[in-house]
DNA sequence: TAAAATAATTAGTCTTATCTAATTTATGTT
DNA sequence: AACATAAATTAGATAAGACTAATTATTTTA
């Protein structure tokens, strides 16, 4: 028995439940996405889960020393739980390269399965598939998948919503990954590299006024221009 | 939150819990290996669990249609059930190859990584991967891929002990696919089509002497002999 | 067939990860 | 500063899936 649990704890060291990962990950994305300190909150519902459920998960994880929180400075990475969100962002961003090149999904489908694949936890699984996909630089959506040595390529951050009436874009990539943005993308004939220019903006609600490949004008929302991003 | 759980039941419609995946499985596997019937004690077994908490399984398994069990028979898979488990078996070996032919695992490393992957859940994953690995028939393990209609081709059954002094077979799959299996095998040089000759029976132990490729003849157990099927 | 051994089952406990409801702590506004 | 609102936390409940220990069935074997 006794021996049983020492076997378990060697083959898993290292490892994490789901739950946890999917913490560390939601932690790591926030802390790209804004500037703001991370809270309970902000947590809860980006995993859509119950703020009380978040403050427990954080003594846990306090407790495996992958971050450190407090309420003036909110929740932070350590080391070691910056190191394996990262991973886990790698695995995704690879297996949805994977995804749409070698199995023919389309962008709009490849989200959901990665978030299951990205937990696979065999050691050099992401290199070899990093390897096999011939080392790309960024997944379908444009984010630049994180390096075999921890690197993370700076990812983009200006928006649709930056710029001025009249300048001219390419989309580089999108933030919202969901399948009703993407398929709504590809009703408006959006892409990765998509020329866009910002026609005017409407003060009233923010709305934005839009030619998309030099063609006729169409009016997005706010919420739409903070999702594309631009180069 | 009524509406979010109706949500959760439409996308969730047919899929299972890992726990119940591994089941399923494992069912399958006792009954395609076995003439036997299934009793508790042997799925428990084949889990590495208590007897207890698979006698609780399969009250929520009956519950959900998915087998048949009383004492008499034992267990049996509904239809229901056999399809569910052949396609995870699918998934499994199809996952095997990917890992073996395109990423550069040895064969004795894949069994593990295939044991997650299986249960990644997408519609088309298993036949979108079959296409890509171009409908391979056999498992790195020799054992036979089921098709995406759930036909499974007959699995070979004869045995290295089967033969008969003076005997000769080429190894067709093997049936146990751990790694330490495995890395004996390949010390042995042994591996799916080696030709092999039963040289003696030891009826003390039931031993096995054989000649593996025409060379010096090598001593292995009975154990050993059950787990090399033969074409 | 009776005793012994084995298998199946029940009852109760534990852990993980979630929830709701209630309470405490911060923040913001007048 | 006092109050209102929002956020964080605690307490207690629940469900899944595993466990141990105790009990009941069923086989074997003498």
């Amino acid at each position: 028995m006794r021996c049983f649990y020492l076997f378990l704890c060697v083959i898993k060291l290292g490892m994490y439940t789901l739950s946890e990962e999917n913490y560390l990950k939601s932690i790591y994305r926030l802390a790209q996405q804004t500037d703001f300190k991370i809270t309970p909150t902000a947590i809860a519902e980006s995993l859509g889960n119950n703020p009380a459920s978040v403050v427990d998960m954080l003594r846990k994880l306090t407790e495996k020393q992958l971050i450190a929180y407090d309420k003036k400075s909110g929740v932070r990475l350590s080391a070691q739980g910056l190191k394996d969100a990262v991973l886990i962002v790698r695995r995704h961003r690879l297996w949805e390269v994977f995804l749409l090149e070698k199995l023919g999904y389309h962008w709009d489908e490849i989200h959901d399965i990665a978030e299951e694949l990205e937990h696979i936890s065999d050691a050099t699984l992401a290199d070899r598939l990093d390897k096999f996909l011939d080392f790309p630089e960024y997944d379908p959506h444009g984010d630049p998948i994180p390096k075999a040595n921890g690197k993370v390529p700076k990812p983009y951050s200006v928006t649709l919503t930056n710029l001025k009436a009249g300048d001219t874009c390419r989309v580089a990539a999108v933030r919202d990954t969901s399948s009703s943005f993407l398929q709504y993308l590809q009703k408006l004939d959006i892409g990765i590299g998509t020329r866009i220019q910002l026609v005017e903006k409407i003060s009233f609600d923010n709305s934005l006024v839009i030619s998309i490949s030099g063609k006729e004008n169409t009016t997005v929302s706010q919420k739409f221009g903070e999702n594309i991003l631009i180069d």
